[in-house]
DNA sequence: TCAAAAGTGTTTGTATTACACCCATGT
DNA sequence: ACATGGGTGTAATACAAACACTTTTGA
Protein backbone atom coordinates (compact mmCIF):
# COMPACT_ATOMS: atom_id res chain seq x y z
CA UNK A 1 0.00 0.00 0.00
CA UNK A 2 2.85 2.39 1.38
CA UNK A 3 5.96 2.20 -0.34
CA UNK A 4 8.94 2.58 2.04
CA UNK A 5 11.30 5.84 0.97
CA UNK A 6 15.02 5.64 0.84
CA UNK A 7 14.42 8.81 3.79
CA UNK A 8 12.32 6.70 5.78
CA UNK A 9 9.19 8.11 4.61
CA UNK A 10 6.42 6.26 2.78
CA UNK A 11 5.07 7.89 -0.58
CA UNK A 12 1.25 7.22 -1.09
CA UNK A 13 0.38 5.42 -4.32
CA UNK A 14 -2.81 7.49 -5.18
CA UNK A 15 -5.12 5.22 -4.08
CA UNK A 16 -6.29 6.45 -0.34
CA UNK A 17 -5.12 3.45 1.31
CA UNK A 18 -9.13 2.13 0.33
CA UNK A 19 -8.35 -0.02 -2.98
CA UNK A 20 -6.39 -2.94 -1.61
CA UNK A 21 -8.20 -5.86 -1.57
CA UNK A 22 -9.13 -6.71 2.00
CA UNK A 23 -10.14 -3.05 3.51
CA UNK A 24 -10.10 -3.48 7.07
CA UNK A 25 -14.18 -3.47 8.45
CA UNK A 26 -15.21 -1.76 11.64
CA UNK A 27 -19.09 -1.76 13.14
CA UNK A 28 -20.19 1.57 13.46
CA UNK A 29 -23.24 3.32 15.57
CA UNK A 30 -25.23 6.07 15.40
CA UNK A 31 -26.54 7.62 18.98
CA UNK A 32 -28.53 10.61 19.64
CA UNK A 33 -27.98 12.84 22.75
CA UNK A 34 -32.13 13.64 22.32
CA UNK A 35 -32.77 16.54 24.59
CA UNK A 36 -36.63 18.19 25.74
CA UNK A 37 -37.27 20.50 28.37
CA UNK A 38 -39.36 18.48 30.85
CA UNK A 39 -40.81 20.87 33.87
CA UNK A 40 -37.95 23.06 34.40
CA UNK A 41 -35.37 20.85 33.32
CA UNK A 42 -33.38 20.30 30.46
CA UNK A 43 -34.13 16.12 29.90
CA UNK A 44 -32.18 13.50 28.16
CA UNK A 45 -33.89 10.40 26.60
CA UNK A 46 -31.93 7.09 28.19
CA UNK A 47 -32.94 3.88 27.79
CA UNK A 48 -31.88 0.49 30.23
CA UNK A 49 -29.61 -1.82 29.00
CA UNK A 50 -31.08 -5.08 29.39
CA UNK A 51 -27.52 -7.09 28.64
CA UNK A 52 -24.26 -6.91 29.32
CA UNK A 53 -22.22 -5.40 28.97
CA UNK A 54 -23.31 -2.59 31.56
CA UNK A 55 -26.22 -4.43 32.20
CA UNK A 56 -28.89 -2.18 33.82
CA UNK A 57 -27.23 0.86 33.16
CA UNK A 58 -28.49 3.68 31.02
CA UNK A 59 -27.68 4.38 27.54
CA UNK A 60 -27.73 6.90 24.85
CA UNK A 61 -30.80 5.29 22.05
CA UNK A 62 -28.98 4.48 18.98
CA UNK A 63 -27.59 1.16 17.41
CA UNK A 64 -26.11 -0.10 14.05
CA UNK A 65 -25.78 1.89 11.30
CA UNK A 66 -27.65 0.00 8.22
CA UNK A 67 -26.23 -0.79 4.80
CA UNK A 68 -28.59 1.56 2.79
CA UNK A 69 -28.43 4.88 4.77
CA UNK A 70 -26.57 8.01 5.76
CA UNK A 71 -25.90 8.38 9.78
CA UNK A 72 -28.43 10.79 9.76
CA UNK A 73 -31.49 8.64 8.27
CA UNK A 74 -29.57 5.77 10.58
CA UNK A 75 -30.51 8.00 13.89
CA UNK A 76 -33.94 8.93 12.75
CA UNK A 77 -34.92 5.29 11.47
CA UNK A 78 -33.64 3.94 15.22
CA UNK A 79 -35.12 7.09 17.25
CA UNK A 80 -38.16 6.50 15.43
CA UNK A 81 -38.50 2.72 15.64
CA UNK A 82 -36.79 2.25 19.14
CA UNK A 83 -38.42 4.54 21.42
CA UNK A 84 -40.70 6.03 19.40
CA UNK A 85 -39.56 9.51 18.66
CA UNK A 86 -40.49 11.39 15.57
CA UNK A 87 -41.18 14.27 16.58
CA UNK A 88 -37.19 15.87 16.25
CA UNK A 89 -37.13 19.51 15.63
CA UNK A 90 -33.83 19.56 14.35
CA UNK A 91 -31.01 17.11 14.28
CA UNK A 92 -27.19 17.75 13.94
CA UNK A 93 -23.87 16.04 14.03
CA UNK A 94 -22.00 15.68 17.63
CA UNK A 95 -18.49 13.84 17.08
CA UNK A 96 -17.32 10.72 16.61
CA UNK A 97 -15.91 8.49 19.17
CA UNK A 98 -13.00 5.84 18.40
CA UNK A 99 -11.53 4.55 21.32
CA UNK A 100 -10.85 0.71 20.19
CA UNK A 101 -11.59 -0.30 23.83
CA UNK A 102 -14.65 2.04 24.03
CA UNK A 103 -16.85 -1.32 23.64
CA UNK A 104 -15.43 -4.43 25.21
CA UNK A 105 -17.05 -6.71 22.90
CA UNK A 106 -16.01 -5.48 19.24
CA UNK A 107 -13.95 -2.68 18.16
CA UNK A 108 -17.33 -0.14 17.49
CA UNK A 109 -16.66 3.59 16.32
CA UNK A 110 -19.85 5.60 17.52
CA UNK A 111 -21.48 8.86 15.77
CA UNK A 112 -23.48 11.45 18.09
CA UNK A 113 -25.68 13.27 16.84
CA UNK A 114 -27.59 15.78 18.87
CA UNK A 115 -31.84 16.09 18.49
CA UNK A 116 -34.22 18.41 19.99
CA UNK A 117 -37.86 17.90 20.69
CA UNK A 118 -40.24 20.40 21.64
CA UNK A 119 -41.95 21.03 24.65
CA UNK A 120 -45.40 20.50 24.09
CA UNK A 121 -45.19 16.43 22.52
CA UNK A 122 -44.37 14.13 24.87
CA UNK A 123 -43.86 11.23 22.62
CA UNK A 124 -44.85 7.62 24.01
CA UNK A 125 -41.41 6.50 25.15
CA UNK A 126 -41.36 1.99 25.72
CA UNK A 127 -41.11 1.00 29.25
CA UNK A 128 -36.77 1.02 29.97
CA UNK A 129 -36.63 4.21 28.38
CA UNK A 130 -36.92 7.45 30.09
CA UNK A 131 -36.20 11.41 30.50
CA UNK A 132 -33.12 12.15 32.92
CA UNK A 133 -32.12 15.56 34.18
CA UNK A 134 -29.31 16.58 32.59
CA UNK A 135 -28.41 18.00 35.96
CA UNK A 136 -27.98 14.94 37.65
CA UNK A 137 -27.25 12.06 35.08
CA UNK A 138 -27.03 8.38 36.21
CA UNK A 139 -24.33 6.31 35.70
CA UNK A 140 -24.13 5.46 32.39
CA UNK A 141 -23.04 2.94 29.65
CA UNK A 142 -19.80 3.02 27.48
CA UNK A 143 -18.69 6.61 26.75
CA UNK A 144 -22.15 7.94 26.87
CA UNK A 145 -22.16 10.45 29.86
CA UNK A 146 -19.30 12.22 28.16
CA UNK A 147 -21.60 12.03 24.96
CA UNK A 148 -24.22 13.62 27.06
CA UNK A 149 -21.84 16.69 28.51
CA UNK A 150 -20.97 17.08 24.92
CA UNK A 151 -24.37 17.39 23.49
CA UNK A 152 -25.55 20.02 26.39
CA UNK A 153 -22.38 22.11 25.62
CA UNK A 154 -23.18 21.97 22.06
CA UNK A 155 -26.84 23.00 23.09
CA UNK A 156 -25.49 25.84 25.36
CA UNK A 157 -23.29 26.96 22.94
CA UNK A 158 -25.89 27.27 20.02
CA UNK A 159 -28.58 29.22 22.21
CA UNK A 160 -26.46 32.21 21.97
CA UNK A 161 -25.40 32.39 18.44
CA UNK A 162 -28.36 30.72 16.36
CA UNK A 163 -31.89 30.54 16.68
CA UNK A 164 -31.80 26.72 17.78
CA UNK A 165 -34.60 28.25 20.11
CA UNK A 166 -36.88 26.79 17.75
CA UNK A 167 -36.58 23.14 18.26
CA UNK A 168 -37.08 23.45 21.74
CA UNK A 169 -40.11 25.67 22.43
CA UNK A 170 -43.74 24.74 20.96
CA UNK A 171 -44.66 26.97 17.48
CA UNK A 172 -45.97 29.88 19.81
CA UNK A 173 -45.15 30.80 23.29
CA UNK A 174 -44.96 33.39 25.32
CA UNK A 175 -41.98 35.63 26.37
CA UNK A 176 -42.37 34.33 30.05
CA UNK A 177 -42.57 30.22 28.54
CA UNK A 178 -39.42 31.09 26.68
CA UNK A 179 -37.20 32.07 29.07
CA UNK A 180 -38.07 29.15 30.64
CA UNK A 181 -36.81 27.21 28.22
CA UNK A 182 -33.56 29.05 27.50
CA UNK A 183 -33.27 29.38 31.26
CA UNK A 184 -33.69 25.55 31.45
CA UNK A 185 -31.80 24.46 29.19
CA UNK A 186 -28.56 26.83 30.05
CA UNK A 187 -28.67 26.64 33.72
CA UNK A 188 -29.19 29.97 34.63
CA UNK A 189 -31.80 33.04 34.74
CA UNK A 190 -32.55 34.60 31.57
CA UNK A 191 -34.86 37.37 31.95
CA UNK A 192 -38.04 37.18 29.58
CA UNK A 193 -37.65 40.78 29.08
CA UNK A 194 -34.06 41.04 27.55
CA UNK A 195 -34.20 37.86 25.83
CA UNK A 196 -37.56 39.25 23.85
CA UNK A 197 -35.31 42.08 22.79
CA UNK A 198 -32.82 40.14 21.94
CA UNK A 199 -34.21 37.72 19.90
CA UNK A 200 -36.64 40.53 18.51
CA UNK A 201 -33.51 42.76 17.26
CA UNK A 202 -31.84 39.37 15.94
CA UNK A 203 -35.14 38.88 13.88
CA UNK A 204 -35.35 35.78 15.19
CA UNK A 205 -39.05 35.79 16.71
CA UNK A 206 -41.90 37.76 15.75
CA UNK A 207 -45.39 38.35 17.25
CA UNK A 208 -48.14 36.53 15.65
CA UNK A 209 -50.44 39.06 17.15
CA UNK A 210 -52.42 36.99 19.65
CA UNK A 211 -52.52 36.63 23.03
CA UNK A 212 -53.43 34.32 25.92
CA UNK A 213 -55.73 35.29 28.16
CA UNK A 214 -54.50 35.83 31.88
CA UNK A 215 -54.72 33.43 34.48
CA UNK A 216 -56.98 33.13 37.70
CA UNK A 217 -54.69 35.26 39.16
CA UNK A 218 -54.97 38.05 36.78
CA UNK A 219 -51.81 40.09 35.23
CA UNK A 220 -51.89 41.38 31.77
CA UNK A 221 -52.46 39.12 28.61
CA UNK A 222 -48.92 37.60 27.41
CA UNK A 223 -48.13 37.69 23.69
CA UNK A 224 -47.75 35.24 21.46
CA UNK A 225 -44.47 34.78 19.75
CA UNK A 226 -43.11 32.63 17.21
CA UNK A 227 -39.55 31.43 15.46
CA UNK A 228 -39.34 33.11 12.19
CA UNK A 229 -37.46 30.12 10.92
CA UNK A 230 -37.94 26.63 12.19
CA UNK A 231 -34.52 25.65 10.31
CA UNK A 232 -31.29 26.43 12.05
CA UNK A 233 -29.40 29.92 11.34
CA UNK A 234 -26.33 31.57 12.74
CA UNK A 235 -28.04 35.18 13.59
CA UNK A 236 -25.24 36.41 15.28
CA UNK A 237 -21.41 36.32 13.61
CA UNK A 238 -19.18 37.09 16.05
CA UNK A 239 -18.96 40.71 16.91
CA UNK A 240 -15.43 40.17 17.20
CA UNK A 241 -12.65 40.53 13.86
CA UNK A 242 -16.03 41.09 11.75
CA UNK A 243 -14.51 42.50 8.09
CA UNK A 244 -14.11 46.28 8.07
CA UNK A 245 -17.05 48.63 6.74
CA UNK A 246 -17.94 48.31 3.04
CA UNK A 247 -17.32 52.32 2.54
CA UNK B 1 -32.89 -7.67 17.20
CA UNK B 2 -35.85 -5.80 17.40
CA UNK B 3 -39.55 -6.65 18.54
CA UNK B 4 -42.54 -5.93 16.37
CA UNK B 5 -45.13 -3.83 18.82
CA UNK B 6 -48.61 -4.33 18.86
CA UNK B 7 -48.94 -1.02 17.45
CA UNK B 8 -45.91 -1.11 15.45
CA UNK B 9 -43.35 -0.07 17.05
CA UNK B 10 -40.97 -2.21 18.33
CA UNK B 11 -39.30 -2.61 21.24
CA UNK B 12 -35.24 -2.27 21.78
CA UNK B 13 -33.85 -5.85 23.23
CA UNK B 14 -31.76 -3.23 25.51
CA UNK B 15 -28.57 -4.40 23.56
CA UNK B 16 -27.44 -1.46 21.58
CA UNK B 17 -27.89 -3.32 18.44
CA UNK B 18 -24.54 -4.27 18.81
CA UNK B 19 -24.32 -7.71 20.18
CA UNK B 20 -25.86 -10.03 17.32
CA UNK B 21 -23.51 -12.32 15.77
CA UNK B 22 -23.26 -10.92 12.22
CA UNK B 23 -22.68 -7.27 12.79
CA UNK B 24 -22.73 -5.11 9.40
CA UNK B 25 -18.94 -3.33 9.11
CA UNK B 26 -18.17 -0.68 7.12
CA UNK B 27 -14.98 0.55 6.06
CA UNK B 28 -13.37 3.86 7.99
CA UNK B 29 -10.86 6.48 6.58
CA UNK B 30 -9.84 9.48 8.59
CA UNK B 31 -9.09 12.18 6.64
CA UNK B 32 -7.32 15.87 6.99
CA UNK B 33 -8.38 19.44 6.14
CA UNK B 34 -4.70 20.61 7.15
CA UNK B 35 -4.13 24.38 6.70
CA UNK B 36 -1.13 26.64 6.89
CA UNK B 37 -0.66 30.37 6.15
CA UNK B 38 2.00 30.35 2.91
CA UNK B 39 2.68 33.99 1.35
CA UNK B 40 -0.33 35.77 1.86
CA UNK B 41 -2.82 32.66 1.29
CA UNK B 42 -4.34 30.39 3.76
CA UNK B 43 -3.44 26.66 2.44
CA UNK B 44 -4.72 23.42 2.44
CA UNK B 45 -2.60 20.69 1.90
CA UNK B 46 -3.76 18.25 -0.95
CA UNK B 47 -2.03 14.65 -2.48
CA UNK B 48 -2.97 13.94 -6.47
CA UNK B 49 -5.07 10.21 -6.55
CA UNK B 50 -2.74 8.28 -8.95
CA UNK B 51 -5.35 5.82 -9.45
CA UNK B 52 -9.22 5.28 -10.40
CA UNK B 53 -11.61 6.27 -8.89
CA UNK B 54 -10.56 10.52 -9.77
CA UNK B 55 -7.41 9.77 -11.48
CA UNK B 56 -5.64 13.06 -11.56
CA UNK B 57 -7.79 14.61 -9.17
CA UNK B 58 -6.87 16.34 -5.79
CA UNK B 59 -7.56 14.64 -2.55
CA UNK B 60 -7.23 15.35 0.93
CA UNK B 61 -4.62 13.47 2.56
CA UNK B 62 -5.69 10.62 4.91
CA UNK B 63 -6.49 6.83 4.56
CA UNK B 64 -7.65 3.61 6.29
CA UNK B 65 -8.19 4.01 10.10
CA UNK B 66 -5.79 0.78 12.04
CA UNK B 67 -7.19 -1.96 14.18
CA UNK B 68 -5.36 -0.47 16.94
CA UNK B 69 -5.86 2.87 16.84
CA UNK B 70 -8.38 5.56 17.63
CA UNK B 71 -9.30 7.91 14.74
CA UNK B 72 -6.88 11.37 15.88
CA UNK B 73 -3.96 8.54 16.17
CA UNK B 74 -4.62 7.16 12.59
CA UNK B 75 -4.94 10.96 10.92
CA UNK B 76 -1.64 12.16 13.03
CA UNK B 77 0.10 8.48 11.59
CA UNK B 78 -0.82 8.91 8.29
CA UNK B 79 0.02 12.72 8.06
CA UNK B 80 3.45 11.59 9.41
CA UNK B 81 4.24 8.55 7.02
CA UNK B 82 2.07 9.52 3.92
CA UNK B 83 2.63 13.17 3.65
CA UNK B 84 5.92 13.90 6.43
CA UNK B 85 4.03 16.04 8.14
CA UNK B 86 4.54 16.18 11.81
CA UNK B 87 4.07 18.85 12.72
CA UNK B 88 0.44 19.91 13.63
CA UNK B 89 0.34 22.64 16.62
CA UNK B 90 -3.58 21.59 16.83
CA UNK B 91 -5.82 19.27 15.75
CA UNK B 92 -9.53 19.02 16.19
CA UNK B 93 -12.28 16.45 15.29
CA UNK B 94 -14.49 17.78 12.63
CA UNK B 95 -17.15 16.08 11.18
CA UNK B 96 -18.22 12.63 9.37
CA UNK B 97 -19.47 11.96 5.98
CA UNK B 98 -21.47 8.77 5.61
CA UNK B 99 -23.23 9.21 2.38
CA UNK B 100 -23.51 5.66 1.04
CA UNK B 101 -22.46 6.93 -2.08
CA UNK B 102 -19.68 8.64 -1.49
CA UNK B 103 -17.36 6.69 -2.10
CA UNK B 104 -17.95 4.61 -5.77
CA UNK B 105 -16.09 1.55 -4.88
CA UNK B 106 -17.14 0.15 -1.33
CA UNK B 107 -19.07 1.61 1.19
CA UNK B 108 -16.86 4.16 3.86
CA UNK B 109 -17.41 6.26 6.64
CA UNK B 110 -14.64 8.75 6.39
CA UNK B 111 -13.99 11.10 9.44
CA UNK B 112 -12.45 14.69 8.96
CA UNK B 113 -9.97 16.45 11.14
CA UNK B 114 -8.98 20.18 10.88
CA UNK B 115 -5.29 20.32 11.50
CA UNK B 116 -2.99 23.27 11.58
CA UNK B 117 0.66 24.28 10.49
CA UNK B 118 2.53 27.42 12.34
CA UNK B 119 3.71 29.43 9.74
CA UNK B 120 7.59 28.87 10.25
CA UNK B 121 7.44 25.51 9.24
CA UNK B 122 8.01 24.06 6.14
CA UNK B 123 6.98 20.42 6.13
CA UNK B 124 8.99 18.80 3.04
CA UNK B 125 6.12 17.09 0.77
CA UNK B 126 6.34 14.05 -1.44
CA UNK B 127 6.29 15.31 -5.10
CA UNK B 128 2.56 14.76 -5.82
CA UNK B 129 1.80 16.54 -3.25
CA UNK B 130 1.40 20.13 -2.16
CA UNK B 131 -0.37 23.62 -0.70
CA UNK B 132 -3.17 24.98 -2.56
CA UNK B 133 -4.78 28.38 -1.74
CA UNK B 134 -8.10 27.64 0.09
CA UNK B 135 -9.56 30.49 -1.91
CA UNK B 136 -9.46 28.79 -5.41
CA UNK B 137 -9.81 25.23 -4.68
CA UNK B 138 -9.02 22.94 -7.71
CA UNK B 139 -10.98 20.10 -9.17
CA UNK B 140 -11.49 17.58 -5.60
CA UNK B 141 -12.20 13.90 -5.72
CA UNK B 142 -14.93 12.80 -3.96
CA UNK B 143 -17.09 14.71 -0.91
CA UNK B 144 -13.20 16.05 -0.09
CA UNK B 145 -13.89 20.03 -1.25
CA UNK B 146 -17.33 20.41 0.68
CA UNK B 147 -14.96 19.08 3.77
CA UNK B 148 -12.35 21.22 2.52
CA UNK B 149 -14.70 24.61 2.76
CA UNK B 150 -16.12 23.14 5.94
CA UNK B 151 -12.96 23.25 7.39
CA UNK B 152 -12.46 26.58 6.80
CA UNK B 153 -15.51 27.47 7.65
CA UNK B 154 -14.94 25.83 11.20
CA UNK B 155 -11.24 27.66 11.12
CA UNK B 156 -12.87 31.02 10.73
CA UNK B 157 -15.19 31.14 13.30
CA UNK B 158 -13.09 29.44 15.87
CA UNK B 159 -10.68 32.84 15.55
CA UNK B 160 -13.31 34.36 16.67
CA UNK B 161 -13.75 33.32 20.46
CA UNK B 162 -10.88 31.20 21.05
CA UNK B 163 -6.75 31.48 20.71
CA UNK B 164 -6.64 28.96 17.81
CA UNK B 165 -4.29 31.35 15.91
CA UNK B 166 -1.38 30.11 18.53
CA UNK B 167 -1.11 27.30 15.63
CA UNK B 168 -1.00 29.30 12.64
CA UNK B 169 1.59 31.48 14.36
CA UNK B 170 5.26 30.72 14.38
CA UNK B 171 6.33 31.04 18.69
CA UNK B 172 7.25 34.49 18.68
CA UNK B 173 5.82 36.66 16.41
CA UNK B 174 5.42 40.78 16.00
CA UNK B 175 1.88 41.74 15.89
CA UNK B 176 1.91 42.85 11.67
CA UNK B 177 2.86 39.26 11.58
CA UNK B 178 -0.14 38.34 12.99
CA UNK B 179 -2.42 40.63 11.89
CA UNK B 180 -1.35 38.82 8.48
CA UNK B 181 -1.86 35.60 9.39
CA UNK B 182 -5.50 36.65 10.30
CA UNK B 183 -6.11 38.81 7.51
CA UNK B 184 -5.22 35.67 5.30
CA UNK B 185 -7.03 32.63 7.25
CA UNK B 186 -10.10 34.94 7.77
CA UNK B 187 -10.09 36.84 4.32
CA UNK B 188 -10.08 40.35 5.51
CA UNK B 189 -7.97 42.83 6.59
CA UNK B 190 -7.16 42.73 10.08
CA UNK B 191 -6.03 45.64 11.51
CA UNK B 192 -2.65 45.09 13.86
CA UNK B 193 -3.43 48.02 16.29
CA UNK B 194 -6.86 46.67 17.24
CA UNK B 195 -6.40 43.11 17.06
CA UNK B 196 -2.94 43.52 19.54
CA UNK B 197 -5.80 44.86 21.91
CA UNK B 198 -8.35 42.45 20.91
CA UNK B 199 -5.84 39.53 22.34
CA UNK B 200 -4.23 41.34 24.94
CA UNK B 201 -7.95 41.83 26.81
CA UNK B 202 -8.06 38.27 26.13
CA UNK B 203 -5.00 37.21 27.64
CA UNK B 204 -3.85 35.09 24.43
CA UNK B 205 -0.85 37.37 24.22
CA UNK B 206 2.00 38.41 25.81
CA UNK B 207 5.26 40.79 25.42
CA UNK B 208 8.00 38.70 25.16
CA UNK B 209 10.17 41.48 26.27
CA UNK B 210 12.37 41.60 23.08
CA UNK B 211 12.11 42.83 19.76
CA UNK B 212 13.15 42.35 15.95
CA UNK B 213 15.38 45.43 14.75
CA UNK B 214 13.48 47.40 11.97
CA UNK B 215 14.49 46.84 8.14
CA UNK B 216 16.19 48.68 6.08
CA UNK B 217 13.77 51.18 4.79
CA UNK B 218 13.58 52.05 8.77
CA UNK B 219 10.44 52.50 11.16
CA UNK B 220 10.66 51.52 14.99
CA UNK B 221 11.53 48.01 15.75
CA UNK B 222 8.67 45.62 16.47
CA UNK B 223 7.56 43.97 20.11
CA UNK B 224 7.49 40.01 19.82
CA UNK B 225 4.20 38.61 21.29
CA UNK B 226 3.68 34.74 21.92
CA UNK B 227 0.40 33.04 22.98
CA UNK B 228 0.40 32.05 26.63
CA UNK B 229 -1.19 29.18 25.53
CA UNK B 230 -0.41 26.48 22.77
CA UNK B 231 -3.89 24.47 23.68
CA UNK B 232 -7.22 25.81 22.81
CA UNK B 233 -8.78 27.83 24.72
CA UNK B 234 -12.17 29.56 24.04
CA UNK B 235 -11.47 32.94 25.74
CA UNK B 236 -14.55 34.88 24.58
CA UNK B 237 -17.53 33.19 25.93
CA UNK B 238 -20.66 34.60 24.28
CA UNK B 239 -21.94 38.03 25.37
CA UNK B 240 -25.60 37.09 25.13
CA UNK B 241 -27.36 35.52 27.70
CA UNK B 242 -24.71 34.98 29.82
CA UNK B 243 -25.59 34.59 33.45
CA UNK B 244 -26.59 37.61 35.99
CA UNK B 245 -23.83 38.84 37.56
CA UNK B 246 -23.11 37.48 40.63
CA UNK B 247 -23.50 39.55 43.88
C1' DT C 1 15.54 65.75 8.60
C1' DC C 2 12.42 62.75 6.50
C1' DA C 3 10.10 58.43 5.54
C1' DA C 4 8.55 54.20 7.47
C1' DA C 5 6.78 51.20 10.64
C1' DA C 6 5.09 50.45 15.47
C1' DG C 7 2.39 51.74 19.17
C1' DT C 8 -1.01 54.89 22.08
C1' DG C 9 -5.05 57.85 22.94
C1' DT C 10 -9.52 58.92 21.93
C1' DT C 11 -13.90 58.84 19.71
C1' DT C 12 -17.84 56.53 18.12
C1' DG C 13 -21.10 52.96 17.49
C1' DT C 14 -23.50 49.19 19.07
C1' DA C 15 -24.97 45.10 21.81
C1' DT C 16 -26.55 43.78 26.08
C1' DT C 17 -27.78 43.75 30.99
C1' DA C 18 -30.12 45.92 34.81
C1' DC C 19 -33.78 48.21 36.68
C1' DA C 20 -37.49 51.47 37.33
C1' DC C 21 -41.81 52.28 35.70
C1' DC C 22 -46.26 51.73 33.06
C1' DC C 23 -50.18 48.61 31.25
C1' DA C 24 -53.93 45.20 31.16
C1' DT C 25 -56.41 41.93 33.44
C1' DG C 26 -58.85 39.05 37.38
C1' DT C 27 -60.74 39.07 41.95
C1' DA D 1 -58.85 49.05 44.52
C1' DC D 2 -55.10 46.15 44.23
C1' DA D 3 -52.37 42.22 43.27
C1' DT D 4 -50.34 39.90 39.37
C1' DG D 5 -47.97 39.26 35.59
C1' DG D 6 -46.65 41.48 30.88
C1' DG D 7 -44.35 45.09 28.50
C1' DT D 8 -41.66 49.71 27.70
C1' DG D 9 -38.21 53.26 28.66
C1' DT D 10 -33.78 54.28 29.97
C1' DA D 11 -29.37 54.17 32.12
C1' DA D 12 -24.97 51.77 32.74
C1' DT D 13 -21.54 48.81 30.91
C1' DA D 14 -18.57 46.75 27.82
C1' DC D 15 -16.33 45.67 23.56
C1' DA D 16 -14.36 46.68 19.45
C1' DA D 17 -13.56 49.42 15.03
C1' DA D 18 -11.77 53.67 13.24
C1' DC D 19 -8.54 57.12 13.10
C1' DA D 20 -5.49 60.76 14.52
C1' DC D 21 -1.37 61.22 16.82
C1' DT D 22 3.18 59.97 18.96
C1' DT D 23 7.41 57.11 19.15
C1' DT D 24 11.43 54.86 17.35
C1' DT D 25 14.22 53.60 14.01
C1' DG D 26 17.18 53.72 9.14
C1' DA D 27 18.88 56.42 5.48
Amino acid sequence: MDIPHANGRTVPTGEGGLSGPHPRKFGHEALAVVFQIRGDQLCVLLWRRALPPWEGAWALPGGRLGGEEDLGASIRRQLAQKVDVRDLAHLEQLETRSDPERDPRHRTLATAYLGLVPADVDPIVPEDTGWHPTADLPAMAFDHASIARSGRRRLRAKLGYTNVGFALAPPEFTMSQLSGYYSSALGHDVAATNLRRVLLRRGQIEETGRSVPSGRSGGRPAALFRFRDRSLQVTDEFAVLRPPNAP
